[in-house]
Order: C-alpha cells, then structure tokens, then sequence
DNA sequence: ATTAGCACTCATTCTCCCTGAGTGCTAAAT
DNA sequence: ATTTAGCACTCAGGGAGAATGAGTGCTAAT
C-alpha cells in the first residue's frame, strides 16, 4: 500500500490532535480539523490502512486511533511543523540566560529550570565529561601559620580553591618553595599521572614536605575528578504529575524514582552521535526499561573549544515534539552562542571558571 | 473529664496504630494490641471518651478513629516512645557522613539524601544565614595579561575564587595597588556599607583604576549575598508519593509543587525558638497554606561558632514521629559533631570554607 | 466497673445496565 | 473508481443500586 499524501496528512492531523488532547483520536475529529474536505468516512477508510500499515493503533475495536511509535516517528522526521517561539518565550529564555554571568553550571541549572517550565517536562542536563583536563597551575594563599588557601586553575580555565589546614606550622618561604614544586612537577599531568607522580615523589622526598605536597594534590585530583565525571541533573520532575498519562501513580512513580536517582539518571542517553546537535529518542527506542513509554528530547551545545554538554526533555510519547524540539534547539543555540568557542565567554562582569561540576 | 493513664494508653496505640496503616483504628484493633487486658467494649467506651475530649476524630460515623492534632501534640509530648536506631541504620549514617570531608554544602546534601532514604519523607536543609559577614581579604592572581583570578575571603572561613578578564590590559605592580586598596578599604564591611564605599570611590579615583575595583567588590558583593540569603534546599520529594495520603494526585501536587519550588520551599519554617533544638509542627500548626495537613520535624546543628543550620523532615501528619526524631536528632548531633565548635571540622585532608551556600 | 450482645450506620465494593463515541461495512451518489 | 451517507455493532466509562462488613453506641448482664 502507498503512504499518499492525504494519508499522511491525516496522520499528521492523528499526531496533533492526539498531543493536544491525550485521548484517542477519532475519524470525526480529524475530518473537522484537517483542512482537507473530506467527509469522516473516507477518513475512516484512510485510518484503516494507516492502522493496517503500523502508523496508528487501536487501544480496543471502537475507539479512537492513537500514533505508533513509527507513527511517531514519521511525524518526527518529516511531518512535523516548525513550531515558532513567541516573542514572550523567547524574552523569557534570554532573562534566564542573560540574568547574569555566572559560573557554567549556575547558568545551565538556571536554563534547565526555565526550559522545564515553558516545555512542562523534566529536564535533564549534563555537562559530557572532558577526557583529559589537567592542572595549568597552582596558587597557595598563607592565612593562618597553620592554614593556607590552595587556588587550583585546570587548562579549561575551571578554578578551584579550598581551605588547607595543618597540624604543623607553615612558614611563607616554605610555601613559596611548596608552590614552585607543584608548578613544576605537578602541572599538565592527567587524573592517573598525577597519582603516580605523587608515589614518585613520596620515596624521594621528606616526610613533611610530601605531607604538605600531597595535601594540595589531593585537592588537585578531587577537582580533576569532578571535571571528568560525568554530572547529571534533573530538574522539574514535578511537571511529571501534570500529564494524564501520570495521573496514575503507579505510571508515574517508577519514572520519577528514576530521574529523582541521580546515579540513576546518569544512565540517560545523554551522548549523541557524532555530528549530531538534536536527537529523538521515542519510547521503545529508549533502551532502558523505565523509559519505556517515554521520549527524550535532546540538544547538544558547547563548552569552550572541546567540551560539550547535553541538554534534554524528558516527557511521555505524546509530547508535543514540534514545541519542545524548537524551544530545547534555541536554547541549545544560545548556550552554545554563551560558552561556545573561545576560552570564556565576554561580560560586563568578567567571567567565573570556579565552581563548575 | 480525667485523662486517665488508661486513656494515655490507649491513645497513644491509636497513633501507633494509625501511623502504621493509614486507616481509622477501630477499638477491636486496640484491644489486640495495647497490652492491656481490656475488652473491645470498654475501648469503645474510652475512646467515645478521648474522642470527647478532643484527642481524636472520627471521619464518620460508622469508622474507627483517627489522632486529631491535639491527639497528636500529646503524643508528640507525652507519650512517645524512644526509638532506637539499627545498628544498620547508624552505620548508614556514618558512612554517608564520613565519606570524605568535602565542602560544607555537599555533606548537607549527602545528609539530606541518606536521611530521606531512611525515613521515606521528603527531606529540607537550610544554612540559618550568618547577619553579618564581612570579606577579610582579598588576594588577586594574574593570568594572563587581560585576566586574573580573584580570591575572596569571609570572615566565616568561606574561601571563593572568580576568573575575571578585562577588556585593557593589566600589569602585575597594577594588580599589586588593586589589591593594596581592596585590603585596606574594602574588608570588614558589610554587604550595605561596601555598595557606599564603593559609591564614595566611584567619585573620586581615576576611571580605570575604579573599573577594576568595582569588578572585585561586585564579586565579593556576590560572595556576601550568597551567605546572607536563606538557602533552602529540599531533596526526595518523590517520597511523597509512597505515603497512601498522597495516592491521590490532587493532595500530592500542591505540595509537590510548594517543596519542588526553591523560593517556595524558603518559606520552610525554618526557624527555632531560642535554645531549643529540636521542633515538630504539626498539621494545622504549620502556618502555610500548602503544609495544612503536613507536618515539619526540624533540628538544628550547629556550623562553626556562629552559624545554625537546620534540617528537617516534611510528611502527613501521620507520621512516624518517634523514628523521625530518632534520626533527625542523630544526624544533627552528627552534623554539629562535624562542624560544630572549632571554625572548621578536624579531617584528613584538611578542610574546606569554600562553596559554602 | 467491665463486658457481651445487638441493632444501626455508612464508606466501600461489586454488579449490572445504559450511554455514546467510534468503528467497519454496504449501498448509493458523484 | 472514489467518496459519502447510513446503519448495525462494539465496548469503555459512568451511574444507580444492592450487598458487604467494619465499626459504633447502647443496654443489660456479670
């Protein structure tokens, strides 16, 4: 049988009206909304061979028709509108982003948290872990005759600082030679090379200057280490509860544990294929058993010159996907127009590398 | 009307019975199991009696009892048993917080989750804000020839960091004056009085010279707001939703919606009467609409020699109030046991003032 | 003072029936 | 050869009663 173009327009007819009501979708309604005259019946007869060919189902005999997941997908990939932000929204979007210039994930928090609000979903976010960052210097700051400031700046211009205390006094020279030897051995070194340099160095060095070394390049490493994990947030899980498809708890509970579960939710599919800035995943497409019955929606952007993040909605099947992918697209757009390319981004205020995980 | 001990008892069986099930308790349930050797009949009688009184309710005519807030409150005060923790349940505890001393803030989090986990509420913390916080030092880093990091400290050991990059050039003796003037103008001021200093220098000092100054009051202006602000923080919401009091989305979404919501949820009560340290408010006793049929259990700690933080458990007002205190008064022992007394915690690798919020 | 017994109440559950949206098919109309 | 009107049929959802049973309050006996 041949996907005419009626039949694909009624399907298409199928897909909205179906997101915008949450009921099955019958002849009549389509005849009304369409825009093709054509009476309920042909109609019928059209819906017929879309069911027959696997665009549609039927949840029993006489109800109405709702999309497959190939129904979905063909709507997806070809026949869904541009969806056109109103200038509201996109006003919107900017005061969230433009608000201020604050550290990386501050922002990208804050962008998650509106995007969940305009689109009603959930929205997860992740920054995709850098393979290798390493530390481009050190800084030790003398407060106390027992307590120093490290300052720790990585080659993605993340900086770091934390509150050193000891047992034993430190006196300025000495941290002036402790600081020239991180700023010799230790820099532009890996997560795993710095830990071996720092055996290394605890066979050839005295007790106390390696206890004071090792402190500080502990710290290094916990800041490496964070940079490299990958860090998932969910946010606006709630809106969950707004859809009719969760309006019974147990539906919406074995979701909603998964995204509240941070270690859980770092299993979402937050990679795109190479080249690919914006992907769809729906429902069964989902490999994980929790997503069963759900889409993602997601975006990439970048991060500087060679990091990218990833950005997405979570929402049932029928979601609308015209609305979402257009408003997640432009957010993805100006995240990438804020921290894409060149080291940091310009601001009246200068920029913050700290703070980012 | 005498509240006998009789009476004591049995009420303080229909809360337990009730915080167990969920449903009205009728008297043939009590007679099982409080203990006492008493007839149906004779409960009968004595919870018409209680009921009277005001310690209980009846949903309606023909069904058992339920603990009215009074009821509560008595059993709350009265009446509640000691609950012991697991030794499973300490372990639990101690593992999350000794993980690794990491930033304040993270170890709040940590606490929240696990003490979410084990009590199946919904879980709030908040660091009681500090009056008067004043930046001690500042310190200034150069990068490059157009970008320095700035350090700025609090005199509550908060140590934070900002890249911040200039559109002219900067030399190192220029750096040197900046910090110079910073260090003698603007420490020891609060939040207020350093926006009139600024304002007074605004006037008189060279154009340039005052951009790079304002650049770093602005951000330590930023640092002493952070620590000002109230910063509540909820975690595990979605444990709502395993209580039979929230099966019925319409209860759970309003409430849901009040936690999930950061400036909503900075309504907590979060305060505590002087010197007391441990707080239940039950039901209607919580002022806020949203939390009408919900109660707050709150305890708070102690962060360093000058700061409280407090932490709390939100559930319906049946709830297990015993176990609850058990481990909230556990888990702020422990945290004032951390932080508490001494400006920052003992630990191996020393500690950290920064990213507090 | 306590308890057994009994009539009564009422939320909940189940059953059964009705309604109406929607279908598929057939026959007429274009 | 399509398209459309008409009609019989299906079936989920909703509402009205009836049955159920947990629980009560009261009375009379212990």
């Amino acid at each position: 049988m041949e996907l005419t173009n009626r039949k694909k327009r009624i399907l298409r007819a199928v897909v909205e009206i179906y997101i915008a009501t949450a009921e099955p979708v019958g002849s009549k309604a389509v005849a009304q909304q369409a825009g093709l005259d054509i009476s309920s019946a042909t109609i019928r007869n059209e819906m017929a061979d879309l069911t027959e060919m696997g665009y549609l189902e039927q949840p029993h005999t006489s109800a109405g028709r709702v999309p497959s997941t190939m129904g979905y997908r063909l709507y997806v990939n070809e026949l869904m509108g541009e969806h056109r932000l109103t200038m509201q929204e996109t006003q919107r979007i900017n005061d969230a982003l433009n608000l201020k210039m604050e550290e990386l994930d501050r922002v990208i928090d804050r962008a998650g948290k509106v995007l969940s609000q305009i689109s009603d979903y959930p929205v997860f976010t992740a920054a995709a872990p850098k393979k290798r960052v390493t530390v481009k210097r050190y800084d030790l700051l003398m407060v106390e005759e027992n307590a120093f400031i490290a300052v720790v700046m990585t080659d993605n211009s993340v900086v770091k600082n934390k509150l050193l205390r000891m047992p034993d006094q430190v006196s300025d020279p000495q941290l002036q030679m402790l600081s020239t030897v991180l700023n010799s051995s230790f820099v532009g070194l890996t997560l795993e090379e710095m830990e071996d340099a720092l055996d290394q160095m605890e066979t050839r060095s005295a007790p106390g200057a390696f206890r004071l070394i090792s402190l500080v390049v502990q710290f290094a490493m916990e800041v490496l280490n964070e940079q490299a994990s990958q860090n998932v947030h969910t946010l606006g899980i709630t809106h969950l509860l707004e859809h009719p498809e969760y309006k019974n708890l147990d539906k919406a509970k074995p979701l909603m544990n998964y995204l509240a579960e941070e270690n859980e939710a770092s299993k979402l599919p937050v990679t795109l294929e190479n080249g690919q800035n914006m992907n769809i995943l729906i429902g069964p497409e989902n490999v994980n058993e929790a997503l069963k019955d759900t889409s993602v929606v997601m975006a990439s952007y970048d991060i500087g010159d060679n990091m990218r993040g990833v950005i997405g909605v979570v929402g049932p099947t029928r979601m609308d996907y015209a609305k979402v992918t257009a408003r997640l697209s432009y957010f993805a757009d100006s995240l990438t127009r804020m921290f894409g390319k060149g080291e940091l981004p310009p601001g009246d205020a200068g920029e913050d590398g700290s703070e980012k995980d």
